[in-house]
DNA sequence: CAAAAAAATTTACACTGGAAATATGAAGGG
DNA sequence: CCCTTCATATTTCCAGTGTAAATTTTTTTG
């Protein structure tokens, strides 16, 4: 009775436990100094165990790579909703990308590196693009000063995300010094020039990269 | 007479032979599978010889990094000397920024990487600085739509510099897709608001990280 | 030419992730 | 109830990794 897992198979759901003690070594070691084996040794089986349910350390990192990819989601649109349409709604999704990234740096690191994460799972594919769809649909509406101009409708929301994202690595990596209690000296919103914004139809916009309908590459 | 190495010393210049197989071993082999050993494979000598040079191999990181700053530096300010002075060096700027990073992309994750280089260097800090200072003495001039409402004068700098970094990130991790031949399917400069440009004085601009007169944070 | 210092090697150690064979325990069928 | 089957976890082993200490080799210095 101690040790209640409600779970009927051998040990109990070992998977959701991997995860999640990966998710606390992650942010304890960091990225680089992160190992199968201390993370199989926190949950308590052997360093082999893992194998049975992740295709080996690549696995379990895609695995908790989705996870903070849904976290991410919910972080931006948690902020989005109690706003009203509109440009309020940019500046929480953009607020809450980099909140989160700040929050929880090793794993948006991990997030976005392209080795270390098996980027043809389908589940980390679809995570990832319900992320980048949050801000991408509030991107939608904007009409910006050059937006006629040289390209397609992906300018704006990669000029958003490159924004928005570099800011949230420059600050991680600590080359853009922040205030005392980490969070930063400007909001990711008061980066952002001041768009005009309208309200248009979401129907012919091409997807911004390799997901949804590209899945596999 | 077959190996001429007019250097003076025991095998000859180590220190840069290390780096300068370190940098391909880095491209070849990507960044998170860079070892030690193969890098002192490569010149022919033993894993333990690099000790004399570097402070382990966070020390050799450190080295190989600064000479990506360097070469950044270099990428950045060949493409601005050929324009006018304007808007027309902001872009050559980003452009060069973002060019060196999709030609150098492990070297260029991992001059900016907090955890494997040893960001107290004093060599590291004078080429991060100088390699900025190009962006930054560029973005000095430019009078932003926003420049006057809330923030000093890092929040233009900071601007440019994160939707600059954060494009090359993308586009390095393949979130942003890219043409065939690997250039961006947008130029960096495309991706910028539309500035005005006016000359100013650079007297009373802080330093925008911990560099230079807060060197060792 | 000898002493001192620098540079590179050898050896050993504590780690890592992965593969293969083995043990454990739960589920399903007679 | 027992027996088989199969998923799960462990044990053992292996090729790597970076680092430290002692040792050898070479260069520089006096």
């Amino acid at each position: 009775m101690l040790k209640d897992k409600r779970k009927t198979y051998h040990h109990g759901d070992l998977r959701t436990a991997l995860i999640n003690a990966g998710l606390i070594e992650l942010e304890e070691k960091g990225l680089e100094s992160l190992s199968l084996r201390s993370i199989a040794g926190r949950v308590g089986v052997s360093h082999t165990a893992p194998k049975n349910h992740f295709d080996g350390l690549r696995g379990l990192l895609t695995a908790i790579a989705t996870r903070g990819f849904e976290m991410h989601s919910q972080e931006m649109q948690s902020g989005v909703e109690d706003q009203p349409p509109g440009k309020a709604r940019l500046h929480a999704a953009c607020n809450g990308y980099v909140r989160f990234a700040l929050a929880n740096p090793q794993l948006f690191k991990l997030m976005f590196s392209r080795t270390l994460r098996d980027r043809s799972n389908p589940d980390l594919q679809r995570a990832a693009w319900a992320s980048y769809s949050v801000l991408r649909n509030i991107a939608h509406g904007l009409d910006w000063d050059k937006a006629d101009a040289s390209g397609g409708p992906w300018r704006t929301e990669w000029m958003l995300w490159s924004m928005v994202h570099g800011y949230a690595m420059l600050l991680i990596e600590g080359e853009i010094k922040s205030n005392e209690d980490g969070t930063p000296i400007f909001e990711a919103a008061a980066l952002l020039p001041d768009f005009d914004y309208r309200e248009e139809d979401l129907a012919s916009m091409p997807p911004p990269f390799e997901g949804q309908k590209d899945v596999g590459h």
